[in-house]
DNA sequence: AAATTAAAAGAGTTTAATATCTTTTAATGG
DNA sequence: CCATTAAAAGATATTAAACTCTTTTAATTT
């Protein structure tokens, strides 16, 4: 469904936005450990959302990434674009050269509402969202 | 959403139960060039779909693929099956190590009824259902 | 039986995703 | 301004997916 990049990337995202609502700045060691992600994998991630604005950061003592209260309006899809590009935008799910009404490939019709589903509720769900399900303790970021 | 391998083993797939109408065999040549797929690699993903008896081939002079009129049972659901694997059933969206209700991820409600949409419509399509519409004109395993 | 055809099998290559390690830059605190 | 901290950047390594090529096996046709 997402690359790995783009898993890691939203588990590290919903794991900032719930340590940032009290300033807090977050280590990437810390992001690491909070969403069980190899640590240097998960810093190049952290590069390119914080060099597209998506989070930010901090160098030196006490530094880290956080996140505003205008970040926090993200949106699952906004990291998807981000890491995956926009394939579950636009590609056809048998990898005809592009999903088109007019060159249909024989799912296409099948697929159209799941696509639709999917891209409605990556868009929908903010990362601010997902604070509060954290909260509850009901949901977790990693197990074990 | 699905590997290249199991986009080509579908497209393949309907390919040969299109031509199997009349008894026909189809080489893997005449697949490879009928649903855009690279020759020598649809090949090998061909030889195990045949080890799996959902298709099945026969050596020499005009052999070739065929199905009979159960293969046309197969779903796509089968075939995904047979070359990604269940990880479409049974991965967590994020890459939590076990999808589960006692354990979910933050998105694990939102992707829940996606998934099972999905499922559902792989499990309910079968290969034989896709004659009619390639007949039509109107859907295509390949563009250009 | 020999020649031919086409899939099966095996082995190898290329490419991209994933992951790790090292060096540099920027910020802070003493 | 020096030492420390932590992210940014760069470079390298590993793994798996995607793709290709060669040889072998099993049919058919003559
Ligand atoms: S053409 Fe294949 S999904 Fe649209
Ligand atoms: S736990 Fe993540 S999708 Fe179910």
């Amino acid at each position: 469904m997402f690359s790995k990049s783009c898993e890691y990337a939203i588990k590290a995202m919903i794991f900032i936005a719930q340590k940032s609502k009290d300033e807090a700045r977050v280590g990437i060691k810390e992001i690491a450990k909070g969403t069980d992600s190899p640590e240097h994998f998960v810093a190049k991630i952290m590069q390119d959302l914080s060099r597209r604005k998506l989070v930010h950061s901090v160098k030196g003592p006490n530094g880290g990434f956080y996140m505003d209260h205008f970040d926090l309006k993200t949106s699952l899809a906004d990291i998807v674009k981000a890491i995956d590009g926009d394939s579950i935008y636009k590609d056809c799910v048998l990898g005809l050269k592009a999903c088109s009404e007019k060159n249909p490939c024989p799912v296409h019709n099948e697929f159209k509402e799941i696509k639709k589903n999917l891209i409605m509720m990556i868009e929908d769900n903010t990362i601010g969202d997902f604070n509060e399900k954290l909260d509850s303790g009901k949901f977790f970021l990693r197990n074990k």
